[in-house]
DNA sequence: CTGCATCCCCTATGATACTG
DNA sequence: CAGTATCATAGGGGATGCAG
């Protein structure tokens, strides 16, 4: 998935293509709180499936932005965490989280300061200009 | 896609939920360059299709992020314009956007940044522990 | 406990043609 | 120029069973 010589025209499309996943950005903001087990992520997000987790992860390692922790014993213990290279894109995930929080009151009870804003322009540049072509 | 009372656990699945969608952050990234119109649009995005295009605008436009001009006049014109809203998400963007460029510089000729970040991770911490269970 | 292998489906995306 | 309407497709993701 990065390996492909992929020719991005702008830095954006590299990024979103690491948090690209139905959850990269999920775990990979579970994980910005500490190291994870395997099983602790299942807990956390429960919608996801083995299958999927494990693979995500496995992306999210190969871009380097995450680290696995193998501890050789049985039962077997494994654990992720962001790597010094992963905590550059982790913060702007948590800045990313808090606009969201926001974002979610805005679509909840409290809508004025949203339509606020959407006034603010709709007012002097929605203008109708009559019929005349360029 | 937004109207469906959606529980959401974190802020960050709301955020990135707005942002999903192959092109939605490439678009907003665009449009934080300025207004632009349609056409200007694909033009920047060649790979992108009308429909999706257009859908994915208006998606961006009912999320409030931006904001829909149109001049009537014949031919039609529309312009697109990131709103004072949209504006927290975009700068999140563009933040994103730098942190893509380092990607690609560190997935190219230079790894040895990425590389010191791992092996520094990998020292002290991928211990092998004997086989004892917990 | 963790992770791999299958099978299957759904939905986002793409291609194309048409309207105002 | 901008935007719909259809139909077709791919591939990401879900469910399940098995393995170390």
């Amino acid at each position: 998935m990065m390996d492909t010589p992929k020719k991005y025209k702008l830095g954006l499309e590299a990024a979103l293509d690491v948090i690209r996943g139905k959850w990269k950005g999920i775990i990979l903001f579970h994980l910005s709180t500490g190291r994870k087990r395997t099983h602790e992520l299942r807990t956390l997000i429960p919608e996801i499936t083995q299958k999927v987790l494990t693979q995500q992860l496995r992306e999210l390692e190969h871009d380097q932005i995450i680290h696995r922790i193998l501890h050789i014993q049985n039962p077997p213990k494994v654990e992720y965490e962001v790597t010094a290279y992963g905590w550059k894109l982790a913060d702007l995930l948590i800045s990313l989280c808090n606009w969201g929080e926001q974002h979610l009151d805005n679509l909840h009870g409290d809508k004025s300061k949203l339509l606020e804003d959407y006034l603010l322009l709709s007012g002097g540049q929605e203008m109708q200009v009559p019929g005349n072509a360029e």
